[in-house]
DNA sequence: AAGAAAAGAGAGCACCGCTCTTGACGTTTG
DNA sequence: CAAACGTCAAGAGCGGTGCTCTCTTTTCTT
């Protein structure tokens, strides 16, 4: 991101930022579906067909929309972590929580195009994976850490088939040492809750039914704490 | 759906429902943005403004789409529900999260359309919400019976806020009678695990994580039942 | 200063949703 | 039994889309 050398490559990652910025505003209106070339060409006082210069194609576009918007939420997750006192372990799981719904509630247009719907036709490139895998490396940390320390409650078995991580060896041994694998499977499950009550709240899933959204929201993710056995400190 | 006695009337049904079906298929290449009203004339021989006479405009297709994809969901919860013994409300529990499951395995696109990215501009009118309700109805339903049956190990309240839900009383009164309020929103939390479970493989987030998808729902379904206090039979 | 590279402009293609008007039907009523 | 009416297909047209192609202008490098 910092500033080219020569001044045609100055204005051109200004003017790449300045189309990533507008096509983020376009998203929020007409959704990602929606996305217009054309519009972002004709709000910048670009002619259409040059917009192309900086993304080929409106695949290409969207790529950047959905890597900044991995990495944003990432990012929130990892700043929500940080600033929780290392060892309260369930604090930490519902600063993440927060994080999460919170980003989601002030950049609802962009949650949607990483969790929504996937765009039809859009095929994930490989440049999103990295950032798309950042919050729940966060998590699975946490989850790590936690079991290090002993802060884990580990929860009697479900009676249920296992084995169910792929890369088993490689994921067990890195990012899941140390944990229980009924809890690593049970960290998966209430990060599946998380980003499903987010979705949930965000998607109109709980028009007329939840009224005290962040009280519901406050309460399941304690309640997945406990699910978790993390000790509440 | 019966034939109408005309026989302007009956092929006016028929062509409408041909529609639909046509309908239904575009969704699964184009998505619900890219639905083509045009494109469906173009397929079934007519001329492209002839189908405004069924359909005036996109959302009132959209709109019969949204109805018969939260009707069938609805319906294969309630076939689960009803096959399975009535005195096993784990089991039954667990019947209706393979449900949801299966039916949107094989209907992913008419899932999507339902718990995927709102269509951007369309506003859900008032007759989607009843059979929006369905499945959650079924649900609450079995909650109730559970608890009346003295089937439920109330757990701990978690420490949280609650008085979550709107309309408290209708709903509590109604809906979810004799139901412990802790069960209640547990309930709503499980609930959104599963919705969150089933999109979260649908939409392609357990790419590279989750290897035996089938497996981990099943283990996570399971430990939703005991986190619910569902005594397994 | 000259040549190369990059960027912009504009036309064009094949689509799209939707509106409006026209004309051909079938049904119903006087 | 025929005329009035309601229903629907057809087509033209408007403004929009992604993307490609050519052509000119600007900028950087040598």
């Amino acid at each position: 991101m910092s500033a080219g050398r020569t001044a045609r490559e100055r204005v051109r990652a200004e003017l790449t930022r300045e189309i990533t910025d507008i096509a983020r505003r376009h998203l929020e209106t007409d959704g990602a579906g929606g996305l217009s070339l054309r519009a972002v060409a004709r709000e910048m006082g670009m002619v259409s067909s040059a917009i192309h210069r900086y993304f080929p194609t409106k695949d290409d576009l969207l790529t950047a929309l959905i890597i900044d918007a991995y990495n944003a939420v990432g990012q929130a997750v990892e700043d929500a972590d940080d600033a929780a006192p290392r060892d309260d372990y369930a604090g930490r799981w519902m600063a993440m929580c927060r994080a999460v719904r919170a980003w989601a509630l002030a950049h609802p247009h962009e949650y949607a195009l990483i969790h929504g719907t996937p765009v039809p036709g859009y095929q994930a490139p490989q440049d999103t994976v990295d950032p798309a895998a950042r919050d729940g490396i966060r998590f699975s940390r946490l989850l790590s850490e936690a079991s290090r320390a002993g802060e884990i409650r580990v929860p009697p078995p479900t009676d249920a088939p296992v084995g169910a991580f792929s890369d088993a060896e490689k994921l067990r041994e890195t990012i899941f040492a140390d944990v229980d694998p009924e809890v690593a499977l049970r960290g998966l499950h209430a990060w599946t809750w998380l980003y499903g009550a987010v979705s949930f709240e965000l998607f109109g899933m709980y028009n007329n039914i939840v009224e005290k959204r962040a009280a519901t929201f406050e309460h399941g993710a304690l309640s997945m704490a406990a699910y978790l056995g993390l000790s509440p400190r």
